[in-house]
DNA sequence: CTATTTCTTCTACAATGTAGACTGATGTGC
DNA sequence: GCACATCAGTCTACATTGTAGAAGAAATAG
């Protein structure tokens, strides 16, 4: 158990938490990402992903107040640990590696 | 056809085919791959990481000639298509739109 | 108290990741 | 030629990730 190789969408989902900062719960997570890959992505497998890697310790999780809008229920919140952190900054390392010497585009559509 | 996501394997894959030109074959691209990388990969995981993307039409492959060292059998060279180098320079995109504001690190242990 | 909205959990299956055994093709040295 | 060491690639099987959609729980409005 320590065999730690983050897949795509962990490793973005982990980016949009550090982007959201506070605020970071499923919801916002869901739509941040999909704002940012400009592509749908369902609550269903966000919330896997967001299990997975907290199963793995690599996120916590924590419970908010529920708001006082209609249907504001208590959400719950994720930020990274140490260990997360620490995977995604290897992981970026290695892609950092493995881009090196390449010419590839870094422009949007 | 036409849902269209790489995996973390068939990007770094992808990638070191591009960094080796020619002389893109199994065991050079699972030896670039391990170097890059700073971990040990099977050839079955290569191969198979591969095969897939061939079938996708992601890469095309084509036999060289055997070469006169011991036991030098003729080698599967790999390289991207159209499609697969479209795929790659999407995927780098949406990388750089997650990575967006966010102060990720760069530098190696 | 039931309808509706917001958010989370559960279940199931598809796609990717990974390992290791197995097969084929060459040369080497007797 | 024959047994063997090498280099390369194929096949099989299972673990981990990716993805969807249905179901459940909490909260407010009326």
């Amino acid at each position: 158990m320590g065999r730690n190789t983050l897949g795509t969408l962990e490793q973005a989902v982990m980016m949009v938490i550090l982007a959201l900062g506070d605020g970071a719960y499923g919801v916002a997570i869901r739509d941040e990402l999909s704002r940012r890959t400009r592509r749908e992505h369902t609550l269903g497998a966000v919330y896997t992903t967001l299990d997975r890697l907290t199963a793995k310790e690599l996120l916590v999780s924590y419970l908010g107040e529920p708001t006082p809008t209609r249907g504001g229920r208590a959400k719950r919140y994720f930020k990274l640990t140490g260990d997360g952190r620490q995977a995604l900054d290897h992981a970026v390392n290695t892609r950092h590696e493995l881009e090196y010497g390449l010419g590839l585009a870094g422009k949007g559509a």
